[in-house]
DNA sequence: ACAAAAGTGTTAAGAATACACCCATGT
DNA sequence: ACATGGGTGTATTCTTAACACTTTTGT
């Protein structure tokens, strides 16, 4: 931050600041991200991750709010969790030209993304099963799936995506659709149990024809690191 | 990234984009950081981080380097690791508009900072004796701190810290400097060398009076994940 | 009674921690 | 010979990993 008031006031032309946003949610125990269908050229009718441009004025993070209420209906309210990943600058990534875009992870219960003029049908879909994608946008989910990922063995973040109540068999089904491999039940409820995270609460689950689950609350809504990292 | 040509023309000013960097780099056995004390206002003379303003057409990562180069007399290959860290964005933080900065962080070897025109007296303070600093720029020192932290316990970035050849009580004393705890000696050197990462060369450091120290190097000088975090 | 998911313990191997003395060198 | 930092091993505790059967419910 050294530019002089010449260069502000002449020379100096700033890149585009965009904000694009990944957001995550579980749906039928698969890792889901939410995109919109493009509206307008470049990219038009390609999918594309809910993004926006960012004015002088306001946050990067104001700006994604703005934007998702704007082109999915989604509400700040519905992200439990929100973290900025990465800025994506290279020159070549917006053929209209340069655009630096800021970009968020955000993790949510469930979304309900509503249609309108902007973008029709933003709609979720699972990550191991993506269409193809605008911009570098393909590179960005891939980006925030990795920090979900660590993010999963070293806090809490899993909270965000399980609804109050939930049985440790829909979390262990979070862990192994994020990280994307097989758990042991007994070690990983014993693990989990230990972490001291969550508590029973006098509720079950019941949901066939089978013995019904004790269901669990989540000691903290916020983030914080684990003691010892998860698997 | 869905603003508008019509958005792009008239209605849309983004805010201005810079780049911050906080270099590291071990100095007597404490980690350092680089700062310069700023020719201009706002906060003229005041030590802040190296950073300037990124134009439209070059990446943040050219930015740096240029920066750097022009600033303090550093250049790319003087940074053995840059990693982008965080974008920070509050409206307030330049007192003359909006400027979003995005930081890095660059770890080298050994920083010679040279003094010119534009920022007298680069210069290389202790991480733990700062003196007050201009804009946020104590709030990024933190964050880069935290993160380098985090980086040493679970990849191999001190390597980009020592020189190409050290001893076991160098490595172990920039892992103290860093994480800012004494480590038990024999515990440190085992786990270390079972991770495998550095092979004992022919040399030998003679510097006292006392037994020399074997010598070794790291196999790979790129970053890369632990199998097992450390410490 | 049977199908379906919930729930539960033990053992063995590996990793982390705590801890104290001898070694090689220069002066 | 002494001061200085370099180098080494073992015992204990904790953590991880592997593994299979019983319980509760609905139909």
């Amino acid at each position: 931050m050294q530019y002089t008031k010449s260069n502000m006031a002449n020379e100096y032309q700033p890149p585009i600041l965009t904000v694009d946003s990944v957001l995550f949610a579980l749906v039928d125990d698969a890792l889901h991200v939410l995109l919109i269908r493009r509206a307008a050229e470049p990219f038009k009718s390609q999918w594309a991750l809910p993004g926006g441009y960012n004015a002088s004025g306001e946050t990067t993070r104001q700006a994604m709010d703005r934007i998702l209420q704007r082109k999915a209906g989604i509400a700040a309210q519905d992200l439990q969790l929100v973290e900025q990943l990465y800025t994506f600058d290279t020159v070549a990534r917006d053929p209209r030209g340069h655009a630096v875009s800021v970009t968020y992870m955000g993790l949510a219960r469930k979304l309900s993304p509503q249609g309108n003029a902007h973008a029709q049908s933003p709609q979720l879909f699972p990550v191991h099963a993506l269409p193809s994608l605008a911009y570098d946008h393909a590179d960005i989910i891939r980006y925030a799936h990795n920090r979900l990922r660590a993010k999963l063995t070293y806090t809490n973040a899993v909270f965000a995506l399980l609804p109050e109540l939930f049985s440790l068999t829909q979390l262990q089904k979070a862990y192994e659709a994020i990280l994307d491999r097989p758990l042991d039940k007994r070690n990983f409820r014993k693990k989990f149990l230990a972490l001291n995270l969550a508590e029973p609460t006098t509720h079950q689950l019941k949901e066939g024809a089978h013995r019904p689950a004790q269901l669990y609350r989540f000691k903290r809504q916020e983030l914080q690191e684990l003691e010892r990292s998860f698997d």
